[in-house]
DNA sequence: TGGTTTTACTGAACAGTGTTCACTATATTT
DNA sequence: AAATATAGTGAACACTGTTCAGTAAAACCA
Protein backbone atom coordinates (compact mmCIF):
# COMPACT_ATOMS: atom_id res chain seq x y z
CA UNK A 1 0.00 0.00 0.00
CA UNK A 2 2.92 2.09 0.61
CA UNK A 3 3.29 2.73 -3.15
CA UNK A 4 -0.79 3.88 -3.33
CA UNK A 5 0.10 6.37 -0.61
CA UNK A 6 3.15 7.91 -2.62
CA UNK A 7 0.62 8.44 -5.60
CA UNK A 8 -1.89 10.07 -3.14
CA UNK A 9 1.25 12.31 -2.42
CA UNK A 10 2.67 12.99 -5.29
CA UNK A 11 -0.81 14.04 -6.58
CA UNK A 12 -1.47 16.55 -3.79
CA UNK A 13 1.94 17.95 -5.13
CA UNK A 14 1.11 18.69 -8.02
CA UNK A 15 -2.49 19.89 -7.01
CA UNK A 16 -0.49 22.17 -4.67
CA UNK A 17 1.99 23.34 -7.37
CA UNK A 18 -0.83 24.44 -9.57
CA UNK A 19 -2.28 26.19 -6.75
CA UNK A 20 1.39 27.86 -5.88
CA UNK A 21 1.65 29.04 -9.47
CA UNK A 22 -1.94 30.46 -9.88
CA UNK A 23 -1.19 32.29 -7.00
CA UNK A 24 1.65 33.78 -7.67
CA UNK A 25 0.33 34.62 -11.15
CA UNK A 26 -3.10 35.89 -9.40
CA UNK A 27 -1.11 38.04 -7.03
CA UNK A 28 1.19 39.68 -10.06
CA UNK A 29 -1.99 40.13 -12.50
CA UNK A 30 -5.43 39.76 -10.97
CA UNK A 31 -7.63 36.60 -12.02
CA UNK A 32 -9.00 37.76 -15.31
CA UNK A 33 -5.12 38.42 -16.89
CA UNK A 34 -4.02 34.62 -15.29
CA UNK A 35 -5.57 32.01 -17.74
CA UNK A 36 -5.40 28.54 -17.43
CA UNK A 37 -2.71 28.65 -20.57
CA UNK A 38 -0.50 30.72 -18.11
CA UNK A 39 -0.81 28.62 -15.24
CA UNK A 40 0.17 25.82 -17.46
CA UNK A 41 3.40 27.12 -18.89
CA UNK A 42 4.82 28.02 -15.51
CA UNK A 43 4.77 24.94 -14.06
CA UNK A 44 5.76 23.28 -17.45
CA UNK A 45 2.62 20.99 -18.10
CA UNK A 46 0.30 20.85 -20.72
CA UNK A 47 -3.59 22.79 -20.09
CA UNK A 48 -5.11 19.99 -19.97
CA UNK A 49 -3.27 18.22 -17.29
CA UNK A 50 -4.50 20.98 -15.20
CA UNK A 51 -8.70 20.34 -15.57
CA UNK A 52 -6.78 16.55 -14.04
CA UNK A 53 -6.50 18.44 -10.62
CA UNK A 54 -9.16 20.82 -10.53
CA UNK A 55 -12.96 20.84 -12.34
CA UNK A 56 -12.99 24.29 -13.28
CA UNK A 57 -10.67 27.54 -13.88
CA UNK A 58 -13.15 29.17 -10.82
CA UNK A 59 -12.43 25.94 -8.46
CA UNK A 60 -8.35 27.40 -8.83
CA UNK A 61 -9.52 30.74 -7.69
CA UNK A 62 -11.61 29.31 -4.99
CA UNK A 63 -8.36 28.02 -3.36
CA UNK A 64 -7.00 31.39 -3.48
CA UNK A 65 -10.24 32.53 -2.33
CA UNK A 66 -9.77 30.96 0.80
CA UNK A 67 -6.42 31.64 1.12
CA UNK A 68 -7.92 35.23 1.07
CA UNK A 69 -10.07 35.04 4.17
CA UNK A 70 -7.31 33.22 6.13
CA UNK A 71 -5.10 36.35 5.36
CA UNK A 72 -7.52 38.55 6.60
CA UNK A 73 -8.51 35.75 9.72
CA UNK A 74 -5.15 36.15 10.96
CA UNK A 75 -4.88 39.84 11.00
CA UNK A 76 -8.92 39.68 12.78
CA UNK A 77 -7.28 37.25 15.18
CA UNK A 78 -4.20 38.88 16.41
CA UNK A 79 -7.16 41.59 17.53
CA UNK A 80 -8.81 39.48 20.03
CA UNK A 81 -6.05 40.22 22.61
CA UNK A 82 -7.36 44.19 23.14
CA UNK A 83 -10.01 43.77 25.69
CA UNK A 84 -11.97 46.77 25.02
CA UNK A 85 -14.42 45.90 22.43
CA UNK A 86 -15.30 49.20 20.70
CA UNK A 87 -11.51 49.92 20.06
CA UNK A 88 -10.91 46.47 19.26
CA UNK A 89 -14.04 47.17 16.42
CA UNK A 90 -11.73 50.23 15.66
CA UNK A 91 -8.98 48.35 15.02
CA UNK A 92 -10.83 45.50 12.57
CA UNK A 93 -12.11 48.44 10.79
CA UNK A 94 -8.47 49.81 10.10
CA UNK A 95 -7.40 46.32 9.65
CA UNK A 96 -9.90 45.91 7.10
CA UNK A 97 -9.30 48.78 5.13
CA UNK A 98 -5.61 48.28 5.10
CA UNK A 99 -6.07 44.57 4.47
CA UNK A 100 -8.07 45.86 1.14
CA UNK A 101 -5.85 48.96 -0.13
CA UNK A 102 -2.53 46.52 0.59
CA UNK A 103 -4.18 43.36 -1.74
CA UNK A 104 -7.13 44.52 -3.83
CA UNK A 105 -6.48 41.47 -6.00
CA UNK A 106 -7.31 38.97 -3.28
CA UNK A 107 -9.79 41.47 -1.77
CA UNK A 108 -11.89 41.84 -5.51
CA UNK A 109 -11.50 37.91 -5.55
CA UNK A 110 -13.24 38.04 -1.45
CA UNK A 111 -15.77 40.49 -1.95
CA UNK A 112 -16.29 41.96 -5.40
CA UNK A 113 -15.58 39.25 -8.01
CA UNK A 114 -18.93 37.55 -9.10
CA UNK A 115 -18.31 34.10 -10.92
CA UNK A 116 -16.31 32.04 -8.38
CA UNK A 117 -18.95 32.90 -5.69
CA UNK A 118 -21.85 31.40 -7.35
CA UNK A 119 -20.64 28.10 -6.51
CA UNK A 120 -20.04 29.26 -3.15
CA UNK A 121 -23.01 30.47 -2.30
CA UNK A 122 -25.21 27.70 -3.34
CA UNK A 123 -22.50 24.98 -1.91
CA UNK A 124 -23.42 26.98 1.21
CA UNK A 125 -19.48 26.96 1.59
CA UNK A 126 -18.36 30.96 2.69
CA UNK A 127 -17.41 29.48 6.45
CA UNK A 128 -14.66 31.57 6.47
CA UNK A 129 -16.46 35.01 5.04
CA UNK A 130 -18.90 33.93 7.80
CA UNK A 131 -16.80 33.45 10.84
CA UNK A 132 -15.69 36.73 10.04
CA UNK A 133 -18.70 38.34 10.27
CA UNK A 134 -19.85 36.47 13.28
CA UNK A 135 -16.78 37.98 15.14
CA UNK A 136 -17.95 41.02 13.95
CA UNK A 137 -21.30 40.33 15.44
CA UNK A 138 -19.60 39.42 18.42
CA UNK A 139 -17.93 42.18 19.29
CA UNK A 140 -20.32 44.37 17.97
CA UNK A 141 -23.03 42.75 20.96
CA UNK A 142 -20.13 42.98 23.58
CA UNK A 143 -20.30 47.04 22.53
CA UNK A 144 -23.69 46.83 22.92
CA UNK A 145 -24.04 44.94 26.42
CA UNK A 146 -21.22 47.74 27.59
CA UNK A 147 -23.35 50.56 26.36
CA UNK A 148 -20.28 51.69 24.20
CA UNK A 149 -22.57 52.06 21.79
CA UNK A 150 -25.85 53.63 20.76
CA UNK A 151 -28.50 50.61 21.32
CA UNK A 152 -29.81 49.02 18.14
CA UNK A 153 -29.83 45.78 16.60
CA UNK A 154 -26.23 44.29 16.43
CA UNK A 155 -27.51 42.33 13.11
CA UNK A 156 -28.00 45.55 11.43
CA UNK A 157 -25.33 47.41 13.27
CA UNK A 158 -22.85 44.82 11.84
CA UNK A 159 -23.99 44.77 8.63
CA UNK A 160 -24.31 48.57 8.38
CA UNK A 161 -20.11 48.75 9.40
CA UNK A 162 -19.36 46.35 7.25
CA UNK A 163 -20.95 47.84 4.01
CA UNK A 164 -19.39 50.74 5.17
CA UNK A 165 -15.56 49.88 4.75
CA UNK A 166 -16.71 47.71 2.12
CA UNK A 167 -17.87 50.87 0.62
CA UNK A 168 -14.64 52.79 0.72
CA UNK A 169 -12.62 49.91 -0.48
CA UNK A 170 -13.81 48.72 -3.08
CA UNK A 171 -14.69 52.62 -4.37
CA UNK A 172 -10.97 53.22 -3.88
CA UNK A 173 -9.78 50.14 -5.25
CA UNK A 174 -11.81 50.38 -8.46
CA UNK A 175 -10.49 54.37 -8.63
CA UNK A 176 -13.87 55.79 -8.08
CA UNK A 177 -12.33 58.45 -5.77
CA UNK A 178 -9.65 59.06 -8.41
CA UNK A 179 -12.22 61.06 -10.95
CA UNK A 180 -13.07 63.01 -7.27
CA UNK A 181 -9.11 64.83 -7.96
CA UNK A 182 -8.12 63.01 -4.46
CA UNK A 183 -4.23 61.45 -5.20
CA UNK A 184 -3.85 57.87 -3.57
CA UNK A 185 -2.05 58.92 -0.90
CA UNK A 186 -4.50 61.48 0.51
CA UNK A 187 -7.72 59.04 -0.07
CA UNK A 188 -6.17 56.38 2.10
CA UNK A 189 -5.86 59.21 4.89
CA UNK A 190 -9.51 59.89 3.80
CA UNK A 191 -10.25 56.52 4.39
CA UNK A 192 -9.46 56.67 8.07
CA UNK A 193 -11.28 60.23 8.40
CA UNK A 194 -14.44 57.98 7.38
CA UNK A 195 -13.84 55.69 9.69
CA UNK A 196 -13.08 57.39 12.53
CA UNK A 197 -16.15 59.99 11.32
CA UNK A 198 -18.46 56.29 11.42
CA UNK A 199 -16.93 55.36 14.76
CA UNK A 200 -17.74 58.51 16.47
CA UNK A 201 -21.08 58.54 15.03
CA UNK A 202 -21.84 54.83 16.86
CA UNK A 203 -19.97 56.02 19.92
CA UNK A 204 -22.84 56.23 22.74
CA UNK B 1 -24.35 69.66 -49.54
CA UNK B 2 -27.58 67.60 -48.23
CA UNK B 3 -25.84 64.75 -49.14
CA UNK B 4 -23.67 65.42 -46.66
CA UNK B 5 -25.96 65.80 -44.63
CA UNK B 6 -28.12 63.10 -44.74
CA UNK B 7 -25.09 60.94 -45.19
CA UNK B 8 -24.24 62.10 -41.36
CA UNK B 9 -27.89 61.78 -40.29
CA UNK B 10 -27.45 58.06 -41.64
CA UNK B 11 -24.43 57.84 -39.16
CA UNK B 12 -25.60 59.18 -36.32
CA UNK B 13 -28.98 56.83 -36.78
CA UNK B 14 -26.33 53.60 -37.71
CA UNK B 15 -24.73 54.72 -33.99
CA UNK B 16 -27.85 55.25 -32.30
CA UNK B 17 -28.70 51.68 -33.84
CA UNK B 18 -25.73 50.06 -32.46
CA UNK B 19 -25.99 51.74 -28.98
CA UNK B 20 -30.06 50.99 -28.88
CA UNK B 21 -28.88 47.35 -29.16
CA UNK B 22 -25.76 47.08 -27.25
CA UNK B 23 -28.35 48.68 -24.57
CA UNK B 24 -30.70 46.04 -25.25
CA UNK B 25 -28.31 43.33 -24.78
CA UNK B 26 -26.74 44.54 -22.27
CA UNK B 27 -29.62 44.96 -19.76
CA UNK B 28 -30.44 41.34 -20.54
CA UNK B 29 -27.03 39.83 -19.57
CA UNK B 30 -24.93 42.37 -18.62
CA UNK B 31 -21.82 43.58 -20.18
CA UNK B 32 -19.11 40.49 -19.69
CA UNK B 33 -22.01 38.35 -21.58
CA UNK B 34 -22.64 40.47 -24.37
CA UNK B 35 -20.34 40.26 -27.34
CA UNK B 36 -19.64 42.31 -30.31
CA UNK B 37 -20.44 39.04 -32.70
CA UNK B 38 -23.87 39.31 -30.12
CA UNK B 39 -24.12 43.28 -31.56
CA UNK B 40 -23.43 42.73 -35.37
CA UNK B 41 -26.02 39.48 -35.34
CA UNK B 42 -28.92 41.98 -33.75
CA UNK B 43 -28.20 44.58 -35.76
CA UNK B 44 -28.14 42.36 -38.93
CA UNK B 45 -24.52 43.87 -39.76
CA UNK B 46 -20.94 42.19 -39.65
CA UNK B 47 -18.99 42.61 -36.45
CA UNK B 48 -16.31 44.88 -38.46
CA UNK B 49 -19.08 47.44 -39.15
CA UNK B 50 -19.05 48.08 -34.91
CA UNK B 51 -15.47 48.97 -35.27
CA UNK B 52 -16.71 51.79 -37.71
CA UNK B 53 -18.64 53.75 -35.26
CA UNK B 54 -17.30 52.71 -32.14
CA UNK B 55 -12.69 52.58 -31.69
CA UNK B 56 -13.67 49.41 -29.13
CA UNK B 57 -15.87 47.84 -27.17
CA UNK B 58 -15.76 50.04 -24.15
CA UNK B 59 -16.30 53.19 -25.85
CA UNK B 60 -20.14 51.68 -26.64
CA UNK B 61 -20.48 50.73 -22.87
CA UNK B 62 -19.21 53.91 -21.69
CA UNK B 63 -22.47 55.31 -23.48
CA UNK B 64 -24.40 52.82 -21.42
CA UNK B 65 -22.26 54.29 -18.53
CA UNK B 66 -23.64 57.55 -19.20
CA UNK B 67 -27.01 56.57 -19.58
CA UNK B 68 -27.35 55.00 -15.90
CA UNK B 69 -25.50 58.57 -15.07
CA UNK B 70 -28.34 60.07 -16.30
CA UNK B 71 -31.14 57.93 -15.23
CA UNK B 72 -30.02 58.50 -11.80
CA UNK B 73 -29.45 61.97 -12.13
CA UNK B 74 -32.68 62.13 -13.03
CA UNK B 75 -34.27 60.47 -10.27
CA UNK B 76 -32.06 62.67 -7.69
CA UNK B 77 -33.12 65.85 -9.86
CA UNK B 78 -37.00 64.85 -9.02
CA UNK B 79 -35.81 65.60 -5.13
CA UNK B 80 -34.79 68.75 -5.85
CA UNK B 81 -38.00 70.09 -4.40
CA UNK B 82 -37.96 68.48 -1.28
CA UNK B 83 -36.77 71.59 1.24
CA UNK B 84 -35.72 70.20 4.42
CA UNK B 85 -32.05 68.81 3.23
CA UNK B 86 -31.82 66.20 5.90
CA UNK B 87 -35.26 64.91 4.38
CA UNK B 88 -34.00 65.18 0.56
CA UNK B 89 -30.44 63.68 1.94
CA UNK B 90 -32.34 60.55 3.08
CA UNK B 91 -34.46 60.24 0.33
CA UNK B 92 -31.03 60.59 -1.76
CA UNK B 93 -30.05 57.46 0.06
CA UNK B 94 -33.26 55.44 -0.52
CA UNK B 95 -33.40 56.80 -4.06
CA UNK B 96 -29.54 55.48 -4.72
CA UNK B 97 -30.07 52.12 -2.76
CA UNK B 98 -33.58 51.22 -5.14
CA UNK B 99 -31.94 52.25 -8.03
CA UNK B 100 -28.36 49.57 -7.45
CA UNK B 101 -30.92 46.82 -6.87
CA UNK B 102 -33.11 48.12 -9.73
CA UNK B 103 -30.15 48.14 -12.35
CA UNK B 104 -27.69 45.87 -11.25
CA UNK B 105 -26.24 45.94 -14.44
CA UNK B 106 -26.04 49.59 -14.91
CA UNK B 107 -24.74 50.29 -11.41
CA UNK B 108 -22.02 47.38 -12.32
CA UNK B 109 -21.30 49.27 -15.23
CA UNK B 110 -21.17 52.66 -13.28
CA UNK B 111 -19.58 52.22 -9.90
CA UNK B 112 -17.85 48.86 -9.82
CA UNK B 113 -16.60 47.73 -13.34
CA UNK B 114 -12.89 48.28 -13.91
CA UNK B 115 -12.00 48.66 -17.61
CA UNK B 116 -14.49 51.11 -18.91
CA UNK B 117 -13.15 54.09 -16.34
CA UNK B 118 -9.32 53.54 -16.85
CA UNK B 119 -10.12 55.93 -19.52
CA UNK B 120 -12.35 57.66 -18.11
CA UNK B 121 -10.41 58.64 -15.39
CA UNK B 122 -7.56 59.33 -17.66
CA UNK B 123 -9.58 61.89 -19.24
CA UNK B 124 -11.23 63.32 -16.44
CA UNK B 125 -14.45 62.91 -18.30
CA UNK B 126 -16.48 61.54 -15.18
CA UNK B 127 -18.49 64.49 -15.47
CA UNK B 128 -21.73 62.95 -14.65
CA UNK B 129 -20.48 61.14 -11.40
CA UNK B 130 -18.70 63.89 -10.30
CA UNK B 131 -22.09 66.22 -10.57
CA UNK B 132 -23.98 63.49 -8.54
CA UNK B 133 -21.18 63.55 -5.72
CA UNK B 134 -21.03 67.45 -5.46
CA UNK B 135 -24.68 67.36 -5.27
CA UNK B 136 -24.44 65.26 -2.49
CA UNK B 137 -21.53 67.43 -1.20
CA UNK B 138 -23.96 70.25 -1.57
CA UNK B 139 -27.47 68.86 0.33
CA UNK B 140 -25.14 68.22 3.13
CA UNK B 141 -23.54 71.23 3.48
CA UNK B 142 -27.14 72.61 3.45
CA UNK B 143 -27.99 69.92 6.22
CA UNK B 144 -24.61 71.24 8.09
CA UNK B 145 -25.79 74.94 7.82
CA UNK B 146 -29.02 74.83 9.34
CA UNK B 147 -27.15 72.27 11.88
CA UNK B 148 -29.40 69.46 11.21
CA UNK B 149 -26.86 67.02 11.40
CA UNK B 150 -23.39 66.90 13.62
CA UNK B 151 -20.30 69.17 12.88
CA UNK B 152 -17.79 67.51 10.61
CA UNK B 153 -16.22 68.26 7.14
CA UNK B 154 -18.81 68.41 4.36
CA UNK B 155 -16.57 65.96 1.98
CA UNK B 156 -15.41 63.70 4.56
CA UNK B 157 -19.36 62.99 5.34
CA UNK B 158 -20.32 62.76 1.83
CA UNK B 159 -17.46 60.14 0.81
CA UNK B 160 -18.86 58.64 3.96
CA UNK B 161 -22.45 58.46 2.95
CA UNK B 162 -21.88 57.48 -0.76
CA UNK B 163 -19.51 54.74 0.84
CA UNK B 164 -22.24 53.80 3.12
CA UNK B 165 -24.77 52.99 0.36
CA UNK B 166 -22.29 52.07 -1.94
CA UNK B 167 -21.29 49.19 0.00
CA UNK B 168 -24.77 48.24 0.89
CA UNK B 169 -25.59 48.13 -2.70
CA UNK B 170 -22.95 46.29 -4.12
CA UNK B 171 -22.20 43.53 -1.42
CA UNK B 172 -25.95 42.92 -2.11
CA UNK B 173 -26.01 42.89 -5.83
CA UNK B 174 -22.88 40.37 -5.71
CA UNK B 175 -24.41 38.18 -3.25
CA UNK B 176 -22.45 38.54 -0.34
CA UNK B 177 -25.73 38.80 1.85
CA UNK B 178 -27.15 35.84 0.30
CA UNK B 179 -24.31 33.65 2.06
CA UNK B 180 -25.59 34.64 5.74
CA UNK B 181 -28.49 33.21 5.55
CA UNK B 182 -30.73 36.38 4.09
CA UNK B 183 -32.92 35.86 1.54
CA UNK B 184 -33.54 38.65 -0.92
CA UNK B 185 -37.16 40.00 0.69
CA UNK B 186 -35.62 40.77 3.98
CA UNK B 187 -32.38 41.84 2.89
CA UNK B 188 -33.75 44.75 0.83
CA UNK B 189 -35.84 45.78 4.35
CA UNK B 190 -32.28 45.30 6.17
CA UNK B 191 -30.52 47.89 3.33
CA UNK B 192 -33.44 50.45 4.08
CA UNK B 193 -32.77 49.52 8.11
CA UNK B 194 -29.14 49.96 7.77
CA UNK B 195 -29.89 53.80 6.11
CA UNK B 196 -31.98 54.66 8.86
CA UNK B 197 -29.72 53.67 11.26
CA UNK B 198 -26.80 55.57 9.08
CA UNK B 199 -29.19 58.58 9.45
CA UNK B 200 -29.88 58.54 13.02
CA UNK B 201 -26.41 58.29 13.68
CA UNK B 202 -25.21 61.42 11.95
CA UNK B 203 -28.42 63.42 12.68
CA UNK B 204 -27.81 66.21 15.47
C1' DT C 1 -22.78 59.98 -69.69
C1' DG C 2 -18.25 57.78 -68.39
C1' DG C 3 -14.45 57.39 -65.36
C1' DT C 4 -12.50 58.24 -60.82
C1' DT C 5 -12.61 58.60 -56.08
C1' DT C 6 -14.71 58.20 -51.75
C1' DT C 7 -17.56 55.68 -48.62
C1' DA C 8 -19.65 51.63 -46.30
C1' DC C 9 -19.26 47.24 -45.47
C1' DT C 10 -17.56 42.49 -44.93
C1' DG C 11 -15.09 37.71 -44.69
C1' DA C 12 -11.37 35.96 -43.05
C1' DA C 13 -7.86 35.98 -40.11
C1' DC C 14 -5.00 36.75 -35.61
C1' DA C 15 -4.17 35.92 -31.03
C1' DG C 16 -6.25 34.94 -27.14
C1' DT C 17 -9.78 32.49 -23.78
C1' DG C 18 -11.91 28.03 -21.01
C1' DT C 19 -12.65 23.37 -21.80
C1' DT C 20 -12.89 18.47 -23.75
C1' DC C 21 -11.35 14.19 -25.61
C1' DA C 22 -9.08 10.66 -28.16
C1' DC C 23 -4.67 9.11 -27.84
C1' DT C 24 0.10 7.80 -25.96
C1' DA C 25 3.54 6.41 -22.86
C1' DT C 26 4.69 4.92 -18.52
C1' DA C 27 3.92 2.36 -14.15
C1' DT C 28 1.53 -1.16 -11.68
C1' DT C 29 -0.73 -5.46 -11.25
C1' DT C 30 -1.72 -10.09 -12.46
C1' DA D 1 5.52 -11.31 -20.11
C1' DA D 2 0.89 -9.71 -20.93
C1' DA D 3 -2.93 -7.01 -19.33
C1' DT D 4 -4.48 -3.15 -17.03
C1' DA D 5 -4.64 1.21 -14.70
C1' DT D 6 -2.71 5.92 -14.42
C1' DA D 7 -0.84 10.42 -15.90
C1' DG D 8 -0.22 13.53 -19.35
C1' DT D 9 -0.82 15.65 -23.86
C1' DG D 10 -1.88 17.71 -28.74
C1' DA D 11 -5.33 19.09 -31.13
C1' DA D 12 -9.60 20.63 -31.46
C1' DC D 13 -14.16 23.26 -30.26
C1' DA D 14 -16.57 27.28 -29.56
C1' DC D 15 -15.97 31.37 -27.99
C1' DT D 16 -13.76 36.38 -27.29
C1' DG D 17 -11.99 41.45 -29.07
C1' DT D 18 -9.87 43.35 -32.95
C1' DT D 19 -7.63 44.24 -37.65
C1' DC D 20 -7.22 44.44 -42.51
C1' DA D 21 -7.31 43.53 -47.34
C1' DG D 22 -10.78 43.40 -50.55
C1' DT D 23 -15.51 44.54 -52.63
C1' DA D 24 -19.47 46.84 -54.22
C1' DA D 25 -22.06 50.80 -54.43
C1' DA D 26 -22.71 55.59 -54.12
C1' DA D 27 -20.95 60.35 -54.98
C1' DC D 28 -18.21 63.34 -57.43
C1' DC D 29 -16.01 65.44 -61.39
C1' DA D 30 -15.21 65.92 -66.34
Amino acid sequence: MAIKDRKERDKLDRRKLIIESATKLFLEQGYEKTSIRNIADDIEYSPATIYLYFKEKDEIFYVIHEQGFELLGQQFTLLSQIQNPFDRLFEMGKTYLKFGVENPDYYDLMFIMRAPLAEIACHANWDAGDNAFQYLVRTISECLEQQMIKAGDPHTISMSMWSFVHGLVSLRIRDRFKSLNIDDDLSENLLLQSLDYFMQNIKV
